[in-house]
DNA sequence: GGTATTTTTAAACGTTCGTTTAAAACATAC
DNA sequence: GTATGTTTTAAACGAACGTTTAAAAATACC
């Protein structure tokens, strides 16, 4: 056997440590030290501090967009043959709000670090979120084909309004309960869920904001 | 005169390079190096790194906060007394992509900064996004008035998808138009603002996602 | 023009960072 | 049990960080 389990400790000390912290704060020592490794293990198992950022990005994000385009597919091969849009919402932001809030899933502080993404530097939101690129094309032309009446620019911003909306019971974790005196709970995972979708197509039904019909 | 105009240098070379690299990237020399300024200014002008953020973000977010409220008396003393609802998220949304997009307002880069506020260290954020707690309570007030079929819970989360939506043109200054070909440019302010009125109210007027009826 | 105050400057402080090295410890296979 | 390959370890590297100091320069005041 020549695989150590340092490895799995290295993820997820770093994962927690990210969002706790943000990416560029939490340095290779308070890492090691919370996975109980030594501080060169980060470079035998990874290469660098970049490398492990990337890893920690690829073990959530790929089985993340596999799921959504799973469920995506599931709705278009099925009986009714043209998904409503209820459907299609429901698939890109119920495996999201699983991975982040179900315990069985491991995420519960990943959906924290997603948008970090935004917000640190160099180059690595741009390498990673390019594994969203196929997300991306497989729901705009489903979204496309549903709302015929919208450009193809009003489209693409209504999607981008979802991936904004979604951000928040994401990101929200203690943020959205402590302003809402609890009233807003971000692990109530279903009901958020139903609560997204019924906002979002409604938004994304609305007729074309302005007069152009390009 | 003992005002010295190194100090609004600081400011927007700290803003500048905030948003172009993160808060904890950024480090003094390389703020004091865009604002052609000794190392030692900051702690001279402002007492410490940390005190310098605060600064950078009051200048703008108190004058945002104040637009949008002022927005918001201007509808609800206006003459149909109650506001509808395209007015109330128009109040919310203009300033904002206003600020952001409108070469005279000087914001170009602070809205890239606001998302970080969620993604940076130590209680920045919470501190900082008191001075949004105002405005939190006028806007929520306003919809719930407008919104009486929406229990209190389902209209906070709204109000926080609303808060996510502006998220994306605010923030996504480098990365929608890359990923849409140039398609959606969100430096288009005006019709921008408009898309996500027409959006937004469309998802808040929507039916109440539950059965419950809190 | 000389004094007092504000602002800028250069230099150094101790700390922490990511990374590298080479040896020790461990596991596996024969 | 010795040899081989894998993983962990302790120690050190130079670089960059936020901060402090005290003197120099610039400005304001009378």
């Amino acid at each position: 056997m020549n695989q150590s389990d340092t490895h799995d400790r290295l993820l997820n000390a770093a994962e927690q440590l990210f969002a706790e912290h943000g990416i560029a704060a939490t340095s290779l020592r308070a890492i090691t030290s919370g996975a109980s490794a030594n501080l060169a293990s980060v470079h035998y198992h990874f290469g660098s501090k970049e490398a492990l950022v990337e890893a920690v990005f690829a073990r959530r994000l790929a089985p993340l967009n596999r799921e959504r385009c799973r469920l995506l597919d599931a709705e278009e091969t099925g009986a009714a043959g043209v998904p409503s849009i209820e459907a299609i919402v429901t698939a890109f932001v119920a495996p999201a709000m699983r991975l982040a809030y179900d315990p069985a899933g491991g995420g519960e502080n990943f959906m924290l670090l997603i948008g970090r993404l935004y917000s640190e530097p160099g180059d690595l939101g741009y390498n990673i979120t390019e594994q969203f690129a196929e997300v991306f094309q497989r729901f705009t032309s489903a979204l496309a084909r549903s709302l015929p009446h919208l450009s193809r620019t009003d489209l693409l911003w209504r999607f981008f309004f979802m991936v904004g909306c979604i951000s928040m019971p994401l990101m929200g974790r203690h943020i959205i309960p402590r302003r809402t005196g609890g009233l807003c709970d971000p692990s109530d995972i279903e009901n958020n869920i139903r609560r997204l979708v019924a906002f979002l197509a409604a938004g994304l039904r609305a007729a074309a904001p302005n007069g152009d019909t390009n």
